[in-house]
RNA sequence: CGGGGUGUAGCGCAGCUUGGUUAGCGCGUUUGACUGGGGGUCAAAAGGUCGGCGGUUCGAAUCCGCCCACCCCGACCA
């Protein structure tokens, strides 16, 4: 007889559970370890279970309800928090007993937050499967020689998990699987007629993280859902753009589901590769990501993608004014920071010209071909340059930061980059911001003030003009258009663009005449039009119609389910503790036993749970012989949507107290008739 | 990877500067009593390789060196 159907067995016993543990601890409860008695259904007698009972509202995210006892499950709460914890998610998942941090970026999952992945998986499933999707699994383990082939071994470099095993071959970890599922493709399909198809799993996930932070939200081993979707083509029936559309609106699904406030915004697809890309963000202020929205045309997208409206060019055109002083070289030690350099001077870093300088990294063909290239990119000191739009307005698809060392070598003060730069080298193509390529401020109706670089170390100059200071004439230099592709197309090597970030009050994009809002969220969702690059890379091509060999076209879709649950919570909490959304919850109620070894209340309690669970309702029995005030606190904590309080108050008055956690602060809840208990849960529920 | 910080009981911390009884405190835990509607009171108890290794010393939580772990800022980040 297990030790489960002991305690079991003992569950509403006749003793209090002080004289049970005196009973327990002198070796023996009972004298025997009996089978309990059974009736037909299987549920010991005594304990919490199902009466018959009148038909029931059902509530639409569970078909039927558990309930499970304090006292019986693991629910560490906790009054402080470890000090290393220090965002609200991190502080309550640890305080209210669903997570314990076992390394750096590694957590325990305890019941409750178990029960929270689970509901949010099933909801998952539920969308992705409505959405054509089938799961599957793929082992979290692979041969390092698959990440060969489409070269992650090397984009991804030390975020790749690398195990050894003991015949000393090198294993990875999964951070995603589009290696795996491609290769399993590549060996299962070969027929236009099998596509297309979309294949997910849920899945822990690892990536080695630099630095994992803020509990759950940036973890080394993750709950992750991805999804994988084949095609022969982009649009038309079966189309990569058709299982996109319909991967949008899953999500969107499951998130409007789970009840979180989100929003879904463009991205940058990133190395990953592919045309289009959304980001599914749960909107909260402590989110790591900043996403711009235009209120007008419901344009939103990250920082990162979101493009600006039309600035209008100066009124002399770019470049053209006069200069407000000579040119005037200022020392200026000790300023690393353009934030430096401006308190050194006294000057705002809207008067600064900020120059970045990217390697194009170049193929060996496009090497021998055109040689090294560069891109210096000049925006204004306050603003930030955004590597996505250096790459679209020069047309090279590959670059990066340049390398200090290399860039010195080259001759690039790096830290007190000028324009000026730029200018007579081979190769170099200078790209202006709009807002950086002004000489004249109409706002100001003055020339335009410029500190920039002195090009050489410990240096700045102050009074710079474009046209005077520069090397060559702007205006000479066909640097006016508005053109793309830059560094090859033969446009003199200088350029004006947008290659900055958007901005909070920057003109929409969308709508004319209004402006983007800033918001921060927390990426919990994205999806990709993947394209051929791994289909390319790997060699998954399939025979169409007309018996041509086509490389398979995919798209790629994932969650992170741990990272949402943590999201989740730093969306919906306050002072006391977390506030679950019905939905995400563990359990929908808290039942609390005011005397849990009060016969009457226990009976009550335990008649009431089996209702709510008929109802579809999850009920958690706080069971546990504590002061009331414990009790609230942790219920608080642990925030389950709804607390029904059961004591004698009440109970002579035939009913029990109900109280919602999203209720005021002060407020006490009321009391419900016991025979409406059921339906005013369910309801509020649904509410 | 750069900068900063922390490691002493399950959690939060003191002690370290200036080496010297048996390493303390609060919370939690266990036992008993009193209690019983927002973390109660009293009494008793259990719980520590002071992150690890090495060194200095008659003697190290304390001083020195190396290492490890964890956290924060930055770099990085489908």
């Amino acid at each position: 007889m297990g030790e489960s159907d002991r305690r079991r067995g003992e569950g509403t016993y006749p003793l209090g559970r002080r004289a049970r543990r005196r009973r327990l601890a002198s070796g023996r409860a009972t004298g025997h370890v009996a089978t309990p008695a059974r009736d037909p259904s299987g549920l010991v007698p005594g304990d919490f279970v199902s009466l018959p009972s009148r038909p029931m509202p059902t509530i639409t995210t569970t078909r039927r309800g558990v309930t499970q006892r304090w006292t019986t499950t693991l629910i560490p709460t906790t009054r402080e928090a470890p000090n290393d914890a220090e965002v609200p998610s991190h502080v309550l998942l640890h305080r209210a007993g669903f997570i314990r941090q076992v390394g750096a970026g590694i957590y325990d999952y305890l019941p409750l937050a178990w029960r929270v992945l689970g509901k949010l998986s099933a909801i998952v499933r539920e969308e992705m499967d409505a959405a054509g999707a089938s799961e599957m699994l793929m082992p979290a383990l692979e041969p390092f020689e698959l990440f060969k082939d489409t070269k992650r071994d090397e984009t991804y470099g030390d975020n790749l998990f690398r195990v050894k095993d003991r015949k000393g071959r090198l294993n990875a970890l999964a951070p995603t699987h589009e290696e795996v599922i491609t290769e399993l493709m590549r060996g299962c399909v070969n027929s236009f007629r099998q596509l297309p198809l979309n294949l997910y799993q849920i899945q822990t996930k690892f990536r080695d993280e630099a630095r994992p932070r803020a509990g759950l939200l940036r973890c080394r081993e993750f709950i992750m859902k991805d999804a994988y979707s084949f095609h022969l083509a982009v649009e038309g029936a079966g189309g990569l753009n058709e299982a996109y559309d319909a991967m949008y609106c899953a999500y969107t699904n499951i998130f409007t589901r789970c009840g979180l406030d989100f929003s879904a915004v463009e991205a940058e697809s990133g190395p990953i590769g592919g045309s289009a890309s959304h980001e599914f963000m749960v909107n909260c202020a402590s989110g790591e990501d900043t996403v711009l929205k235009c209120p007008a045309s419901g344009y939103a997208a990250n920082v990162e993608k979101c493009e600006i409206g039309l600035r209008p060019a100066p009124s002399k055109g770019y470049f053209a004014g006069e200069p407000t002083g000579a040119l005037e070289e200022v020392h200026t030690p000790a300023c690393p920071g353009i934030d430096d350099v401006c308190k050194f001077l006294k000057v705002k870093p809207q008067h600064m010209l900020k120059s970045v300088l990217f390697k194009v990294q170049s193929t060996p063909e496009q090497l021998a071909k055109y040689g090294e290239e560069y891109i210096l990119a000049v925006v204004r000191g306050d603003h930030d340059v955004n590597e996505g739009k250096v790459k679209e307005l020069s047309g090279c698809t590959s670059i990066a930061m340049a390398e200090p060392m290399e860039a010195v070598a080259k001759g690039f003060a790096i830290g007190f980059v000028s324009p000026r730069a730029a200018v007579g080298k081979k190769g170099v193509l200078l790209l202006v911001d709009r807002d950086a390529a002004v000489a004249f401020d109409d706002a100001a109706g003055k020339s335009k003030f410029w500190v920039t670089g002195g090009d050489k170390p410990d240096y700045h100059v102050k009074h710079f003009n474009w046209q005077r200071d520069l090397g060559k004439d702007p205006l000479a230099a066909g640097a006016q258009g508005e053109h793309k592709g830059g560094l090859r197309g033969g446009d003199d090597h200088m350029m004006v663009g947008d290659v900055r970030n958007a901005l909070e009050g920057d003109p929409s994009p969308r709508a004319a005449g209004s402006k983007l809002i800033a918001a921060r969220g927390i990426e919990v969702g994205h999806i990709f039009k993947l394209g051929t690059k791994y289909s390319d890379a790997m060699g998954l091509t399939i025979l169409d119609q007309a018996q041509q060999k086509r490389p398979v076209i995919m798209g790629c879709y994932g969650i992170g389910v741990s990272r949402t649950m943590a999201a989740c919570v730093e969306m919906s909490h306050d002072a006391d503790g977390i506030i679950w959304p019905a939905a995400l919850a563990p359990f929908h109620v808290l039942v609390t036993l005011m005397k849990p070894d009060d016969a009457r209340q226990r009976d009550v309690a335990a008649r009431l749970a089996s209702d709510l669970n008929t109802a579809g309702v999850d009920v958690l029995l706080d069971d546990r012989d504590e002061r009331p005030g414990v009790k609230f606190k942790d219920a608080d904590l642990v925030g389950l949507p709804i607390r029904l309080t059961l004591g004698d108050k009440a109970l002579d008055a035939g009913g029990v107290e109900f109280k919602q956690r999203k209720a005021p602060a002060g407020d006490k809840g009321h009391v419900v008739p016991l025979g409406d208990v059921v339906a005013s849960v369910v309801a509020k529920l649904n509410g």
